[in-house]
DNA sequence: TAACTTGATGATATCGTTCACATAATTGGA
DNA sequence: TCCAATTATGTGAACGATATCATCAAGTTA
């Protein structure tokens, strides 16, 4: 099955030492005289022993994996969470499990029951609204639960992100501010619990809050919709609204094909026809024109649940206390929206 | 440690019956009476017990885990790859323990080190160069190894990708027809044995096919290198070779920096000076102009791995074969280089 | 009805570690 | 020098499942 099916009882053999030395040997700080710790490294070396850790972690009740649920990684946000909180965990010498819900609540439930047999030390899933089942199964968990992103009303236990319904509030009360009126917000179908509900309900907020009307919402595609989809949706937006005079994404990549196409329909200007997204993508910044955005610190979000975690699982305590982070994000005015 | 301390033994005892039948009624097909599998299930499901994996791979002596390994989760890419690989393994109940060398073939190594403790049932790695003990260690294994993307030349067992030296050839000697001649070669820093060195490859070929200056190269930034790179190459490569009509960037994303720079410069037309990319990224087919670049089919190199996978795992024979599975790439010649 | 299949279930050993405790070796202080 | 305290090592049971083989019941065949 493995690399080699040296064990830890062939080297304890060869070392002329019993299993439980060499059991210590290899664990950092355990009662045992560094010369025959180095002998029985230097054997277990040579054997090419590599430990098995199924083993281990059924006898010491440790895993050392902690799960982690994202939409997608094609969404290079998650990737930069999973990347920083990946890194923040080697420290602590705990593993990711990792899966993609595909935006799908009951794949996210079945991902769930998947990886709960892996016995996880703790479990760190994006909130983009969970199925019921999910919510009464993690509820019976004694592990730590971290959501991240989006920070629910109701929490299961921990959280750590933003609201997207404030973010969106404000970049759209931005917007209105510098004079436009007709905004439409731009997102996939079928929003239920998700982000991109959030987002709506910001952007809806802000209107009516102006006294505009909240009404203007286009929906185009599958999440996670991408520059195509905003490609796509300057006929619809044309047909439905035609005095529309600016777009609120639901991410900067349909902004950027949203102007793709305004560029080749013969360009308005900014002012006539502003485009905003959300995540400050890298591609918004080098774009012509540059794109408005909300910025959010996704690294910062998985150094933060990283550190948490590792925090949780090597404490002591009981850890009765709940965790709740905030993570600023702010709205970045560029050219598609110079007014 | 897990969600509940329910264990098997428990599940048996209140369903009146031995720890062997309940072990077979959640199996699928086992040798078991379709009336006592519903009472178990029944009873398993009411006490909420979850199986630990754990101590079923020990026993079995199956862990149901692939190694992956990919350079970094930040590119598209790899993400897609991963993305279509785990949807393949899924059928098999194999799931995915994933891993990023950061471009770092020392941090390659430590990880195939720790993950070799999971008992993977086989490795898929990206191809971007290995240190020698990365080699001696997996030669060392009995378990399938996959290389993917890049194919090497030596390969440790299967392959299954595509040639980024002939791709990259194919997209020079395209551009030399086109009548560009002072091509330079755009890339990241310190490439040795890595894909972007099988690219430059591939140019050095090309041009001095065509008796061209095979030299001119520039290197900026760290692997992976991204827009702000490409963006931040337009003054050296003015200051090093004035005269350059044309650059072949190792990624479309430096090349789309580098023609927001040109625009923001004043712009030249395609015609005086070209430039192309590689991974057809969404972004270059909606960037004006649009791009130049190789199709790489990213999702195709994981649904093949994950097929081929799954095969080599649950196939009784012994695989004696090695497979060495191709994937087409093509150059798409776009607006950025129209002459 | 006896002998033989076939199918369903159980008993026990085992997977490769670590835990908890017991014992042996070493050290230090009076 | 001797005893207590400390440090180092060993022993055997567990961890929670599955493999293997044995057993028993229920059909099947002649």
């Amino acid at each position: 099955m493995s690399k080699s099916d040296v064990t830890m009882k062939d080297v304890a053999d060869a070392a002329g030492v019993s299993n439980m030395t060499v059991s210590r040997a290899l664990k950092p700080s355990s009662p045992i005289s560094e010369k025959t710790r180095q002998h029985v490294l230097k054997i277990a070396q040579e054997m090419n022993y590599v430990p098995d850790q199924l083993a281990s972690s059924l006898s010491s009740k440790r895993s050392g994996f902690v799960a982690v649920l994202v939409p997608s990684l094609k969404n290079i946000h998650f990737a930069d969470t999973v990347q920083a909180l990946s890194h923040e965990l080697e420290n602590s010498e705990l593993q990711i499990l990792l899966g993609y819900t595909e935006y799908d609540k009951s794949r996210e439930e079945k991902l769930i029951e998947t990886m709960l047999r892996r016995r996880p030390e703790a479990i760190i899933l994006s909130y983009d609204g969970h199925s019921k089942r999910t919510v009464e199964l993690l509820k019976g968990i004694k592990i730590p639960i971290i959501q991240i992103w989006e920070r629910p009303k109701d929490p299961i236990l921990h959280t750590i992100g933003f609201s997207n319904e404030k973010a969106a509030y404000n970049l759209t009360s931005g917007l209105i501010k510098k004079g436009y009126k007709n905004i439409i917000f731009l997102s996939e179908q079928g929003l239920k619990w998700t982000q991109g509900a959030a987002k709506r309900r910001g952007f809806k907020k802000a209107m009516s809050a102006y006294q505009l009307d909240q009404n203007r919402i286009i929906e185009v595609g599958k999440a996670p919709i991408s520059i195509a989809d905003g490609y796509a949706a300057l006929p619809l937006i044309k047909e439905k609204y035609p005095d529309t005079d600016c777009v609120i994404c639901v991410s900067d990549l349909p902004a950027f094909g949203l102007l793709s196409a305004l560029k080749q329909e013969g360009l308005k200007t900014a002012e006539e026809f502003g485009v905003a997204g959300f995540g400050n993508f890298e591609v918004s910044r080098f774009s012509s024109p540059s794109i408005t955005t909300v910025a959010v610190d996704s690294k910062r979000i998985g150094e933060a649940a990283g550190s948490l975690t590792s925090q949780l699982i090597n404490s002591e305590k009981k850890h009765n206390e709940r965790f709740q982070i905030d993570v600023q994000t702010s709205v970045i005015f560029r050219e598609s929206t110079k007014r």
